[in-house]
DNA sequence: CTAGGGTTAG
């Protein structure tokens, strides 16, 4: 039943080239050389010079059975060697039967296996005979090439003339619909599936698998899969890499298991796919067991299990466990580097990630998108512009610049170094934005802690009308912004956003609604926030304890540290400032000191400088100046302008001057160049009446030059945001504000706390005293 | 005799 195609109905590229080897006569200079074949299947990648194949063409007649032939052409397929292939056409043309069926069709598929879709159209449209075999294989050639229209116009022309499909052409085809966005013609070829009986096949189940999920159709997908009644270790590895892909590794498992219950062996694409899957819901011990059972199977040396293995260590933050593997393997890559430095940048070692990047360089490997952009985050986590400008350097120069990984990590190191202008130029010049490049973005924005909030919102509806999908970075990120400009309206708008979206449930989005609403001045609603989640972490405790700092609720802060320790968490740096801040607002000075001596001891956490500031305020505040001075010189932090500052605040606040005046001169001597510095101390002169000291001052700092940044506050009433400046006059009700605040002032009475009974035990040796209760529960 | 699915790891 062959049907002679009319070839006018076929894309007829110009034949400008042709394939056909010049068979310029050549006298055989010396017999066949009967072991040919053998050299050519023993070496994978043959180096043959055009020389030998034309005396081997020539002498083909003579010596080389007719027979041979369909061997040496997949010779020449799997060695990539194109002459080869090219020579045996010209022995077929010799031989005058390169139109037949079987020789034609084995040219098309020689032609279309080397993406030479020119000479394979040419070859097919010059055959006498075709058959089926002959249109699956030239269909196939055109989806190399990703020619899809090509494809289609086959399948349609090939049904004209009532050519025969069978499951090799339809699942040809079914490649073909995987377009994304396409999926009426594949739902069709579906149907054609189920009409032609096909649907059993496991050639075309896993065609049928691979569409649906690439459209994004996963029941239907699974769907397919359980109706398959027989299913390969390929088919069954497709699904397990395709469930770990959408983070589903409970149900990858669960194939993984069935595979082994069925009998069937894994291979190094079943143990990558699998310890891939890992990174999911199922976690690094299972993983660790799968390791040892790649082992056990003789897949553990594959390079691509072992880059699994390093990737799935690093993210759980077993990073020498990623070192061994990776000093382990048999064979290493620029995948395997890349994954290892992936897993310090992702453990916060990215100075060892950039050393480590120089061995790559030294290497001589070639760099590819994913290398540089994880480079890139390298930068970025430990702020190395320097470096980072190397990277863009590499990026422009290897022609990466439109990998959308490599833009979004350009956008994140500039927003991270502050450098806002460039983020901007680098995210402009992104074709295929991603949300991700969004959200790195964003972190400029936060990162500024500037009026960004509008550009930010103005992005987040671009992208929304661009009908990109938020997620929870997106959300956490804009809360984040909103927090800082005390957006209580915009907040409380994107908490309902999340609601609706469903990321109020996670664990970063709530933090940053719990965050979101102690900055606008909602505590209840913080609570609200925190009390209603599922899942918290320490952050989750940090933003409430810190909430109620910023509230100046010290007792509940230290009740709910009480709490968060009673329920298994580790309290970290950040957890004690906050208490420290709580106590320090509230007036609880005691159970601040009594903390800040057990922090070391008994939390393992290092006072940092934040811990010390806050503990000179403290002091200062509870009218211990004195011990504040010689705690600040007894510190490590004694050359440090901020504990200075601090305590000249303090003195300010209290109005004692005799202190104020040795702090003054130490931050004056450590921090000439601020211009805070001067304002702070003037200021402090100012408030005792002192105007010609306060004078003094700022004449030194006039004359200094030192410029001064206006302070700012805002508040928000009626949903339009109030900005006021240091002494401004822009605010239309300025005269009313001024008095009002003059009224405030007259009421206002300063009392300090001034107890004697303080006993300053801090001391760089760590203290032994444990145990203690910082407040009686009653309190609260 | 010849044609078909999964190209896994960063």
């Amino acid at each position: 039943m062959y049907t002679l195609f009319p070839t006018s109905l076929l894309p007829c590229p110009p034949k400008s080239q042709s394939a056909f080897f010049p068979l310029k006569a050549k006298p055989p200079s010396s017999s066949f050389n009967s072991s040919f074949k053998l050299i050519y299947a023993q070496s994978p990648k043959p180096k043959t010079s055009q020389l030998s194949i034309i005396s081997s063409v020539s002498t083909c007649e003579q010596t080389l059975s007719f027979n041979d032939w369909p061997q040496i052409l997949q010779i020449s397929i799997g060695s990539g060697d194109l002459f080869l292939g090219q020579a045996i056409h010209a022995f077929l043309v010799k031989t005058g039967s390169q139109n037949d069926a079987v020789p034609g069709n084995n040219l098309v598929n020689l032609y279309a296996k080397f993406g030479k879709l020119d000479d394979a159209q040419r070859v097919f449209d010059e055959m006498l005979v075709r058959n089926t075999i002959t249109w699956t294989s030239l269909m196939k050639g055109y989806l190399q090439i990703n020619d899809v229209e090509s494809v289609f116009r086959i399948v349609s022309v090939m049904h004209k003339f009532e050519e025969e499909f069978n499951e090799h052409t339809i699942s040809v085809i079914l490649q073909a619909c995987n377009t994304p966005g396409d999926w009426i013609r594949g739902e069709q070829m579906h149907g054609f599936v189920i009409k032609g009986g096909f649907e059993e096949n496991v050639f075309v189940g896993t065609s049928l698998l691979s569409m649906y999920l690439r459209s994004g159709y996963l029941a239907d997908a699974e769907k397919v899969f359980n109706a398959m009644a027989y299913k390969d270790v390929r088919c069954l590895n497709f699904m397990i890499s395709e469930y770990g892909k959408m983070g589903h590794g409970e149900k990858a498992m669960d194939v993984f298991l069935h595979m082994l219950g069925s009998g069937l062996e894994p291979n190094d694409y079943t143990f990558t796919s699998i310890i891939t899957a890992c990174n999911g819901d199922i976690g690094v011990e299972v993983g660790r067991q799968l390791h040892g059972y790649s082992v056990k199977c003789a897949l553990v040396s594959e390079t691509s299990v072992g880059n699994a293995m390093i990737t799935l260590y690093g993210k759980h933050g077993l990073v020498e466990e990623s070192e061994r593997v990776f000093y382990e393997m048999g064979e290493r890559n620029l995948v395997s580097w890349t994954a290892l430095l992936s897993a310090y940048v992702k453990n916060s070692d990215s100075e060892k990630a950039l050393v480590r990047f120089l061995e790559v360089l030294d290497h001589g490997i070639y760099l590819d998108s994913s290398c540089l952009a994880t480079v890139l985050d390298g930068c970025s986590e430990c702020k190395n512009l320097e470096l980072g400008l190397q990277i863009h350097g590499f990026v422009l120069k290897l022609g990466h610049l439109s990998d959308v990984n490599v833009g979004t990590a350009l956008i994140d190191l500039y927003a991270k170094c502050r450098n806002l202008q460039s983020a901007r130029m680098a995210f402009n010049g992104l074709s295929g934005k991603t949300i991700a490049s969004f959200n790195a973005i964003l972190a400029g924005f936060t990162e500024m802690d500037g009026n960004e909030e509008d550009d930010a919102m103005l992005l987040f509806s671009q992208l929304r009308l661009a009908g990109a999908k938020p997620d929870s970075v997106t959300f956490a990120r804009l809360l984040t912004l909103s927090a800082g400009q005390a957006c209580l309206l915009r907040g409380k708008s994107l908490h309902a956003y999340t609601i609706k979206t469903g990321f109020e449930s996670d664990i970063a989005v709530g933090n940053a609604v719990i965050t979101m609403y102690a900055k606008c001045g909602s505590i209840e609603d913080a609570y609200q926030m925190f009390s209603s989640m599922n899942d918290l972490d320490s952050i989750s405790w940090n933003a409430m304890v810190s909430a109620y700092a910023l509230h100046g609720q010290g007792n509940k802060a230290i009740l709910l540290f009480q709490e968060m320790e009673r329920q298994g968490f580790v309290p970290d740096a950040i957890t004690i400032l906050a208490v420290l801040q709580a106590c320090n607002y509230s007036g609880l000075w005691e159970d601040g000191l009594f903390l800040f001596n057990e922090m070391e001891p008994k939390y393992g956490v290092r006072p940092a400088v934040e811990h010390f500031c806050c503990l000179v305020d403290l002091l200062g505040r509870s009218g211990h100046l004195s011990e504040a001075v010689d705690f600040i010189n007894k510190s490590l932090f004694s050359d440090s302008p901020l504990l200075w500052r601090t305590l000249v605040h303090v003195c300010k606040l209290r109005g004692d001057l005799s202190f104020g005046k040795t702090a003054s001169k130490h931050l004056l001597e450590l921090a000439p160049e601020e211009a805070g510095s001067y304002i702070l101390v003037s200021n402090m002169y100012a408030g005792r009446g002192m105007l010609e000291e306060a004078a003094k001052v700022r004449t030194v700092m006039n004359d200094l030059k030192v410029g001064k940044e206006a302070g700012c506050s805002w508040i928000e009433i009626n949903n339009k945001v109030h900005r006021f400046v240091a002494s401004g006059k822009d605010h239309p009700q300025s005269t009313e504000i001024y008095v009002t605040l003059d009224l405030l002032k007259a009421g206002m009475k300063y009392t300090p706390n001034d107890s004697t009974d303080l006993q300053l035990i801090w001391d760089p040796v760590p203290s032994q005293q444990h145990g203690r209760r910082l407040v009686d529960p009653q309190v609260w």
